[in-house]
RNA sequence: GGCGUCUUGGCCGAGUGGCUAGGCAAAGGUCUGCAAAACCUUGUACAGCGGUUCGAAUCCGCUAGACGCCUCCA
């Protein structure tokens, strides 16, 4: 029996807009597409939230026992600079601007995405597919929608037929948006465009003179619309039908609209069962944007190389800052609250590392197996972390009483609990145990031991004055010394 | 201008018609040669105004504010 018999599921669908129980098409087996970055500069932190809201989704599916599929991808190409005519592929601009080919900028952003990617502890997806290895796949669907009538051909450009479509299936189901508040609420075009209608977007463009990415295709030589590659590759990789789509808030409308519309107007039914939406971050208070200042890289926070940091954090803590938030609420990046969780995640750690030390004794004074389901219903409850988080706190209070003596454990309990608070922080919230390898047996953790015995020495003829030395001198040095019932350890944070 | 989300104690951040979220900080205590660390205990908050209800932070309305989308954006 599979563990996700047991425990079951609720998702918050953006589509009807509440919590549904999650019922996979194929039972046992979970579909999963998550849209991926646009590779033409470095990863936004605010990406990478997203995509560790969905790292945990991803690892706590597979911890249920589910085969999950999970396809995130590659945006190297397509996207438009505007709507109009003059609308260019946004990574050739780039391309030209630092005078290197497309596919270099592309590879350098790609390769810069997986190593934060990987700091962060995210697990790989099963696949990643790009959006230029599927040029063909996206020219077929194009043909389709046209022979479908949807779409049209104009000057070489292709576009999709939103109000032909309207007709026969309501767009906007899932922003929730009618078409005629649409039409009534476009802004002004600039330029001329080839567009019957405004609300009309993009399959094929064809490329302009200064254009180096381009594919020939039965209307000219071009490039795909931006929307286009998320329904050739999901359908390719997942099916017509597949379980679970996700993405940032942003992209609901109008890229996760146009796709619906994509695939009906190919297949003729919804091409998702669950849409799920990762919320924003913020920093200070405000929308992070490159122009204000109001901006910070993953990798700044690992250097503390930044103004609005006052200290480098380890990518576990920011980490397990993100993960104390729900993924569909707006997050706060601070300093304050980066320092906030450091303090709580350490505390979390070292708590996991004294419970190897714990012998059990006689009964429980805690109820583990009802504090084991509890940590399943927080993430059965749409990947409710911050309940989960507040769990663990709970069993963190317990190990302390523990070690103080103050509580009791039984030998199978004790077994439990290593297993369940291990499985649920490092394989299903994917935080690494950051102390353990800080202190661990290399050279400083030697010439410390040495120190410590030495002030231990000094305390013992009561010479104060030189044990305190050994402390404070340590302390600048930046390693705090714990004297603890059992002897003294140290930490380097 | 349109659409949507949100506003919780000193800070962060869950929850959601009646029952302690949790973390950080703070106060008191235990431990300690003194500290630090650690641990224990404590805190009664839900933007404002009105309404529904036996009862609302939780539902409805209005007001104010924040954020997002409407244009490339996770």
């Amino acid at each position: 029996m599979q563990l996700y018999e047991q425990q079951p599921i609720s998702i918050y669908n953006s589509l009807s807009g509440q919590k549904e129980a999650f019922k996979p098409i194929n039972d046992g087996y979970v579909g999963m597409y998550v849209c991926g970055p646009t590779v033409y500069s470095n990863v936004h932190l605010g990406n990478v939230r997203t995509f560790m809201s969905f790292d945990v989704i991803f690892r706590y599916l597979k911890h249920l026992g589910y085969k999950v599929r999970y396809v995130r991808n590659i945006t190297d190409a397509g996207h438009l600079e505007n709507d109009a005519d003059v609308g260019e592929d946004r990574i050739a601009k780039k391309a030209r601007l630092e005078q290197i080919e497309p596919m270099e900028v592309v590879q350098r952003y790609t390769v810069d995405f997986h190593n934060i990617l990987n700091t962060f502890n995210f697990l790989p997806p099963s696949i990643e597919p790009t959006a230029t290895g599927h040029i063909i796949e996206q020219i077929e669907l194009i043909k389709k929608i046209i022979d479908n009538g949807l779409a049209y051909e104009v000057n070489g450009s292709v576009y999709f037929d939103v109000l032909k479509y309207n007709e026969t299936k309501p767009y906007g189901i899932l922003s929730k948006r009618n078409v005629e508040d649409l039409i009534h609420n476009t802004r002004a075009l600039d330029g001329q465009t080839d567009k019957k209608n405004p609300q009309d977007f993009a399959l094929w463009k064809k490329a302009e003179p200064q254009h180096i990415m381009r594919w020939p295709s039965p209307w000219s030589d071009g490039f795909p619309g931006w929307h286009l590659e998320c329904t050739a590759m999901s359908t390719k990789y997942l099916g017509e039908q597949f379980d679970i789509h996700g993405g940032g808030m942003d992209l609901k409308f109008p890229h996760h609209e146009c796709e619906i519309a994509q695939a009906e107007a190919c297949n003729n039914h919804a091409p998702v069962n669950y849409w799920m939406h990762a919320n924003m971050l913020i920093m200070n208070g405000k929308k992070m944007a490159k122009s204000t200042g109001n901006y910070i890289l993953p990798n700044e926070i690992f250097s503390g190389d930044n103004p609005h940091i006052t200290k480098a954090y380890s990518p576990s803590v920011a980490r397990f800052f993100m993960l104390q938030a729900h993924y569909r609420s707006v997050l706060d990046f601070t300093n304050n609250g980066l320092l906030a969780s450091e303090k709580g995640f350490y505390r979390l750690m070292d708590a996991i590392n004294v419970l190897d030390s714990i012998t059990p004794s006689g009964n429980s004074t805690f109820n583990v197996l009802e504090w084991k389901q509890s940590c399943y219903d927080a993430m059965n409850d749409d990947f409710n972390t911050p309940i989960l988080v507040a769990n663990l706190f709970e069993a963190v209070k317990f190990i302390n009483q523990l070690k103080e003596g103050s509580a009791n454990i039984s030998e199978e309990d004790l077994k439990t609990l290593k297993e369940t608070i291990h499985a649920f922080v490092f394989d299903i919230l994917g935080l690494v145990n950051v102390t353990a390898e800080d202190s661990g047996t290399d050279k400083l953790s030697g010439a410390v031991e040495l120190l410590i015995k030495l002030r231990q020495e000094a305390r013992a003829n009561k010479d104060f004055a030189m044990s305190d030395k050994i402390r404070d001198e340590l302390a600048e040095a930046g390693i705090q010394l714990k004297d603890g019932k059992d002897g003294t350890t140290f930490t380097t944070n």
